[in-house]
DNA sequence: AATATTTTATACCGAATGGTATATTTTTAG
DNA sequence: CTAAAAATATACCATTCGGTATAAAATATT
């Protein structure tokens, strides 16, 4: 092993996910070819396929790559913080900042996923759904906290406000794509904060 | 004419679009492919193409007849209700209904194809963009009269809460499809309606 | 009913698809 | 430095893709 820790291939590996994951994000699973992988590498097929079993393979990887990369955000923005209301408000605030990286142009890989996979491909729903339910279940654990040490009411339903946030993170992304305007999102994300500040 | 004040292609015209509309909203554009309409509808390439240019021109018109029947509904539920809080629950009440309609059931044709057409077919996504923002303007219309004939508060911001509902209603449909469960949406749709109660 | 017209089926096209066998190159280990 | 092993390039495969020319069938007009 001279040139890294890694064996070349694992280094391989990761870089075509690297290339593939902007890609399958933007054009979607039955959008993105093979070619458009080879291309964006500069690899041929005998490379694609000697690092990956078929198309699926690659897929799935690079919607791993691109959710993880927003969980380990979350996480560490919200371990940032102590409070629970600061807590939440450093995922709408991921949120806020999120319009500006470009490693994202294409949209939230949860929501685009989420549409594609749905009904066509089990396994990458499969896979969104676990993401989505880390969020979800941060939001609960989040509010339970802020209940439990009496910073928040005590009849607030956690369940409920996971997925109204939820909801209004990825429909305020869908518009914000769809118009070409951040604001739609902005606005859904000062809705979440309104409602947080409530809770107190 | 006999059978019908229709010529008969424009009778086919119409059987096409109603067999396509259901797949491509289930499938997506992309995924969609001509043998998979050929199927649905008994007909041969040659009788697709002898009543559409192209592909583009068959998942165009299946969007804008799944795209009116939502529109339409919302239409005549928002009239048959005089108060503005009424005509909002009505389109709240349209999205809990909806939740039960076979036709529509790839999801929200307007969620699916802005997730797919954003970043690549501009034709589509303007279309999507037209339809959202008659929905859009019903909420910004309708508060607006709410607010000019005192039944709303004066302070409340149409644009922002339009953005708001959309959002809780499109993220809502999200996570129902993918968590397959219909709480997720009915959710997002009580939060509409607490907000709405709170514009009086 | 006969004919003109429209609509649909058949047969085909080149290109692109996902994928693979194998030759060649590159990397690793001794 | 050399040999073994691993990784990549080349060339190819069958299939499917969207689309079309044309022949056959169905419909509309007289």
């Amino acid at each position: 092993m001279t040139k890294s820790k890694l064996k070349k291939s694992a280094r391989t590996r990761q870089f075509i996910i690297e290339k593939a994951a902007p890609i399958f994000n933007k054009k979607g699973y039955s959008g993105t070819s093979i070619h458009d992988l080879t291309e964006a590498t500069g690899l041929t097929k005998g490379g694609i396929y000697g690092n990956f079993e078929n198309k699926d393979e690659i897929a799935a990887a690079a919607f791993e790559y691109n959710s993880q990369h927003i969980l380990e955000q979350i996480k560490v923005r919200v371990l940032s913080q102590k409070a629970a209301k600061d807590k939440l408000l450093a995922i709408s605030g991921f949120y806020r900042q999120y319009l500006f990286e470009r490693k994202l142009s294409g949209g939230c890989p949860l929501l685009n996923t989420a549409v594609e996979a749905d009904d066509m491909y089990p396994n990458l729903r499969e896979m969104v759904l676990r993401s989505l339910d880390y969020i979800r279940r941060s939001f609960i654990y989040i509010i339970n906290e802020g209940i439990k040490q009496g910073e928040f009411r005590e009849n607030i339903d956690p369940d409920y406000y996971a997925t109204v946030f939820l909801g209004l993170i990825e429909g305020g992304i869908m518009q914000m794509k769809i118009y070409n305007k951040s604001r739609f999102l902005t606005d859904c994300l000062l809705q979440i904060e309104r409602l947080v500040e409530d809770f107190t």
